[in-house]
DNA sequence: AATATAAGTCAATAATACTGACCATTGAAA
DNA sequence: TTTCAATGGTCAGTATTATTGACTTATATT
């Protein structure tokens, strides 16, 4: 047992909420050379990569984890549309929804988008063990929820 | 052992980089509302969190951090250096560098927005074990790295 | 003395976000 | 079936945060 629960303490949380941006600063830092040479921002990376983790997601559902305006997601996701790297199908269960994809371009993007990111990862995980990562990721998903 | 590495595999890894993603949205958003009452917005937040976790923290420093441009957190610092959130010395040992310090009126405002990022931190940390925790931290860690 | 580093500044511009006011379509409930 | 809510879209104006590029000043290092 790790004594005095000192990491409920207040230095330990502020200390994890720094890390939270820093670790969200160096995965956006990372994708920033293929993102400008494909004439893309940030904004274009989160949306793809929302996309490509879940395919069909509906535009509110995006509103909601990126917590934008539908107007700032609209000019993001219109660029995207034109250049046919997401593409939309209409909702089967509610015809109001529109389920977003990626286009064959948009999973070519994404795949060079995630190369630009997946060796910081693996390094830590591969400098963890899997109880370790396991549990990075359940006290991660405990955070957002 | 947990089997056949699936930790290691792509689909995990995107699914860890959208949940850094999601938990920068979501304790970035605790603190709106203290900071619009502020009249101060995110980038304010950012450095007054990172200058209160690390207090005498260089400008070169936080430039590393947060991989802005200096004219970008120019702006920013100066704004609480008028509103006296900040207060800066010189360093002792290299007299180019500029220390950065919470002054009195930052420790308020840190306190202020600390509070209502802290609930989901400690929500997360009370469900999980303190090893968990531990791991958490440790993989985080390395991610910046 | 020459060079490098840390910080600051001025100016122009770009990217991303916001508010507010609307409209159209579709689904659900009275 | 008529209302009401939900989903999505759009136009316009503005705010925030960031960039690039060109300098300057002060201090440290070689």
């Amino acid at each position: 047992m790790i004594q005095d629960f000192l990491y409920l303490k207040e230095k330990n949380i502020k200390e994890v909420l720094e890390l939270i941006l820093e670790s969200y600063v160096v995965t956006s830092f990372d994708t920033d050379f293929v993102l400008k040479h494909n004439k893309f921002g940030r904004a274009h990376q989160r949306l793809i990569m929302l996309i490509d983790n879940n395919p069909g997601i509906t535009v509110s559902e995006v509103l909601n984890k990126l917590k934008i305006t539908k107007q700032s997601l609209s000019r993001t996701l219109q660029d995207l549309l034109i250049k046919k790297i997401v593409s939309q199908k209409k909702g089967k269960k509610d015809g109001r929804e529109k389920l977003l994809f990626l286009a064959d371009k948009g999973n070519e993007l994404s795949k060079q988008i995630f190369d630009t990111q997946k060796r910081r990862i693996l390094y830590a995980f591969k400098n963890s063990t899997p109880e370790d990562v396991l549990s990075f990721k359940n006290v991660l998903i405990k955070i957002i929820k």
